[in-house]
DNA sequence: AAACAGCGCAACCGCGAACCA
DNA sequence: TTGGTTCGCGGTTGCGCTGTT
């Protein structure tokens, strides 16, 4: 069976042989490829022209990167992964010479696994709950919860539990960086946060989490911290931007921070936003443990906005990086 | 040495988006 | 606006290599 835009032709398919990429190439150095549905025939190919096309794209292109992952590209593949998903083509665009066919195959093939030996889900990038009593996967020191894992310190997973009560602690990692702990409950509006021995116990309220990061950079980095700010689809938190900043502006930057946008004036985004609320009390009238007032709850229900990815794929993504450098990735954009 | 299993990778398939007449 | 064609993407498959029994 072959491909409904070439199913006249005659087709061979499998593996390509070297004569077949000689006759690609040289076609398309000539050429260009223009139409790829008319590549086979001017090339002399029994192939159809998808195929073609993923050969050149996957194989024959001269700009592409052969080898090992870098360290480096795979933190990148990790930090980018856990905000967009497997948007692999997204994904290849911040790793120059790669395609998304490698990045996927290297996920599936190393990067899963390791995730998952490390207790974490490799979709959610949250620890997996079977993990999260395992000893080996968190620190559970003085009741301080300490997300780890092998891409530390240039990646930041959140902690996502509903049982972190009022006097936990926030446990600043190897690196300094504070992870702000979430959870699933779409209900509560407010974030506790605090530093693990420093006195500085910041809450902040906001109504919603669709929050306007405004703060300007703070360059000196005297005792950093990480901010990490959260969002999500479907009150699941997936998306987390990360922050640096000396701690002792802690507190004026949380105060400044997190800026309450106002609702949507959408219709169809009011109705989301109330079928949301009537979910949230049906959450809290089976669950009333979940909406705790003194636990640390990070909002999370964005059903109803949408998050602009085609803004954030043209920017240069920050995730990972050791030190922060500011970027237009600060300038996250959501359409409500 | 042969059989088998596991793994990585290249290629295919189907679907939705984009494009165009 | 509509319908046909092409493109691009993500999921899946299958082949070949390698290690193990």
């Amino acid at each position: 069976m072959g491909h409904h835009c070439c199913s006249k032709q005659k087709i061979k398919r499998g593996l390509w042989s070297p004569e077949e990429d000689e006759k690609l190439l040289n076609h398309i150095n000539t050429f260009g490829h223009g139409s790829w549905s008319s590549v086979p025939k001017l090339a002399g190919l029994e192939r159809c022209g998808k195929s073609c096309r993923l050969r050149w794209i996957n194989y024959l292109r001269p700009d592409l990167k052969r080898g090992p992952f870098s360290e480096i590209e795979e933190r990148t593949i990790v930090d980018v992964h856990r905000i967009l998903g497997n948007k692999w083509a997204q994904i290849a665009k911040h790793l120059p010479g790669r395609t998304d066919n490698e990045v996927k195959n290297f996920w599936n093939s190393c990067i899963k696994k390791k995730l998952i030996a490390q207790g974490f889900d490799p979709n959610t990038h949250n620890l997996l709950p079977s993990s999260k009593a395992n000893p080996s996967n968190i620190n559970n020191n003085n009741n301080n919860i300490h997300a780890c894992n092998m891409f530390s310190p240039s990646s930041f997973f959140s902690v996502n539990s509903s049982h972190v009560s009022a006097d936990t602690s926030i446990d600043i990692l190897e690196a300094p960086y504070l992870t702000l702990p979430s959870t699933s409950s779409p209900h509560t509006n407010h974030v506790d946060i605090s530093l693990h021995e420093r006195s500085t116990i910041s809450t902040c309220e906001f109504q919603n989490p669709n929050m306007v990061w405004s703060t300007t950079l703070v360059q000196e980095q005297i005792n950093p911290i990480v901010l990490t700010e959260f969002m999500g689809i479907n009150n699941v938190p997936t998306i987390s931007t990360s922050h640096s900043y000396p701690i002792s502006e802690l507190e004026n930057i949380v105060n400044e921070s997190f800026q309450p946008i106002t609702k949507s004036t959408n219709p169809k985004d009011m109705l989301l936003q109330s079928q949301q609320e009537e979910a949230c009390e049906v959450v809290e009238n089976e669950n009333p443990s979940v909406l705790n007032g003194a636990q640390t709850n990070i909002d999370a229900s964005f059903g109803s906005s949408n998050f602009d990815l085609d803004f954030m794929e043209s920017t240069e993504l920050p995730c990972g990086m050791y030190n922060y450098q500011p970027s237009p990735m600060d300038q996250l954009t959501w359409n409500g």
